[in-house]
DNA sequence: CGGATTTGACCTGCGC
DNA sequence: GCGCAGGTCAAATCCG
């Protein structure tokens, strides 16, 4: 506390704050200081002269600035303000006097205050800045060393420059003859490396590629509890894939096993070595729900909203690898995060999963407020049609077909609120078909939480909460689900 | 014609 | 070692 740290002065402060609001004779129930009220008993069942001079004894043990709670203090007011009261002027004036010392202490003090906020906030503000100069020139001094790592790497900081410096600046202090990767070397180069030598593994790579991968292994093998991390979304869909604002390329189909629906499979080709791969397969179960699991980083830039999501899902994603029992809580009371009762953490699948099932029709108002402030903190002014803009997926106006259905009125730009308003239900299906169609969520999120994956945890802990209290089944495949109701 | 998709073959890991 | 399933490659094909 910034106030008054010596405690008589403390102890006036308080009392003259009672006193000057607290007319009523109630607050003798607030007991603040049982000396005082147990004078003011005595007071009390005494006459005026044993009053006063309790006062007056008070007042010289406690010195100028003291003051009693009790009817003392609102007696003295009273009789200032009454025009023919017994008036005690030596005594109003004490109170006047502090009463301003106290208002300027205390204007003093909030001024204080908020010059230390201003001056917190510059030093975040140049701590930031440093540690994002400070990358790059390390990135700078080793410009050609290992091109497919600073593919890596440099995705990753486009991705966050700012969270993967302020977690690696001080490993990147300690080891200078560290790689670029780990410089960055925090969870999101670990997952890279991961899930780059996974698809590695079993693609023909060139041999020196390989090599080095088999190395980057050996190294980091002992740090990995995992060595594959995988975001799956399951997000209801009639396309034959959610628009997430990359673009892939298929490379291969396959039919798998208890699934009648084919399985494709996808490579990021927005940016030339980005190793992001994405399976994509319709619920065998119901097959409007389109399961898509993203593995590897982005080694390009991903737009702002992104980076913004990447910080809101490392966030719910470490509350998950935290072993937190109350995920709801957690994520809920969380600033800036989202997937309440929607993020599966599954171990128990091939691949560390976190699945965010975006299917679920949840009941619980809990849900729908978390959606509705999800699209009302990335999209806080805009129409629900915003939402999927970016991907080429509309929501309203577009033959998106959950949007359709579920919108009443499609062709009105209707602000999330009042659609949360007029129809919760209709609200989260809809806000979840605009973050699944959101062009940057999706990599946003698989980069963020299959960060957090390989950030560590334990390997056999399974969490998941389907949002009304019960458990969510991982699919037997590590999927990252957004689906859209 | 170039890029994207399809599809059968091949590789790899795992369980028996 | 063998079979199975997942995953990938690359030639063939399609399409704008």
């Amino acid at each position: 506390m910034t106030y008054h740290m010596e405690k008589g002065h403390n102890h006036n402060e308080l009392t003259l704050l009672n006193s000057s609001h607290n007319i009523d004779p109630i607050i003798k129930e607030v007991d603040f200081f049982a000396s005082n009220n147990h004078n003011n008993k005595k007071s009390d069942s005494s006459n005026d002269d044993n009053h006063h001079q309790k006062q007056q004894h008070d007042q010289h043990q406690h010195g100028s600035s003291t003051l009693l709670i009790d009817h003392h203090v609102n007696t003295g007011l009273y009789l200032t303000c009454a025009s023919g009261g017994i008036s005690r002027p030596t005594n109003s004036e004490n109170h006047k006097t502090q009463m301003i010392k106290l208002e300027n202490e205390l204007l003093r003090v909030q001024e204080e205050n908020h010059m230390l906020k201003i001056a917190l906030d510059q030093i975040n503000k140049s701590y930031n800045q440093l540690q994002v100069q400070l990358f790059i020139s390390l990135q700078n001094q080793k410009p050609n060393q290992n091109v497919e790592e600073n593919r890596m790497v440099s995705g990753q900081k486009m991705m966050d420059p700012q969270e993967c410096t302020k977690l690696d600046a001080i490993d990147t202090l300690v080891s200078n003859d560290k790689t670029n990767q780990e410089v960055c070397g925090d969870s999101h180069a670990l997952v890279d490396r991961s899930s780059s030598q996974s698809w590695a593994s079993s693609s023909s790579k060139s041999p020196k590629i390989e090599e080095e991968a088999k190395t980057e292994e050996h190294v980091v093998a002992d740090q990995l509890p995992f060595r594959k991390a995988r975001v799956s979304v399951r997000a209801r869909s009639e396309a034959t894939t959610i628009s997430d604002g990359c673009q892939w390329r298929k490379y291969g189909q396959k039919m798998a096993k208890g699934n009648p629906c084919p399985r494709a499979y996808y490579r990021c080709t927005m940016a030339v070595g980005c190793l992001v791969r994405k399976q994509v397969q319709r619920c065998a179960q119901d097959k409007t729900v389109l399961i898509t699991t993203y593995e590897g980083n982005h080694n390009h830039p991903l737009p702002p909203v992104a980076t913004a999501m990447a910080n809101t899902t490392s966030a719910a994603a470490s509350m998950l690898l935290s072993g937190s029992t109350h995920i709801n809580e957690s994520l809920t009371t969380s600033s800036g995060s989202y997937f309440s009762s929607m993020a599966t953490l599954s171990a128990s699948a091939p691949f560390p999963t976190i699945t965010l099932d975006l299917t679920q029709n949840p009941n619980n108002n809990n849900n729908n407020n978390t959606m509705q402030q999800l699209h009302s903190r990335y999209y806080p002014t805009l129409p629900l049609q915003h939402a999927g803009s970016l991907g080429g997926s509309y929501l309203l106006g577009k033959p998106l077909f959950f949007s359709q259905k579920m919108v009443p009125n499609s062709s009105t730009m209707m602000p999330l609120v009042q659609l949360g308003q007029r129809n919760n239900s209709s609200v989260v299906e809809t806000v979840s078909a605009a973050i699944a169609s959101d062009p940057n969520f999706t990599a946003a999120l698989a980069g963020a939480i299959s960060s957090i994956i390989g950030r560590g945890g334990n390997s056999n802990n399974v969490i998941s909460n389907n949002g009304n209290g019960g458990a969510v089944l991982p699919e037997s495949q590590s999927c990252t689900t957004f689906s859209k109701n």
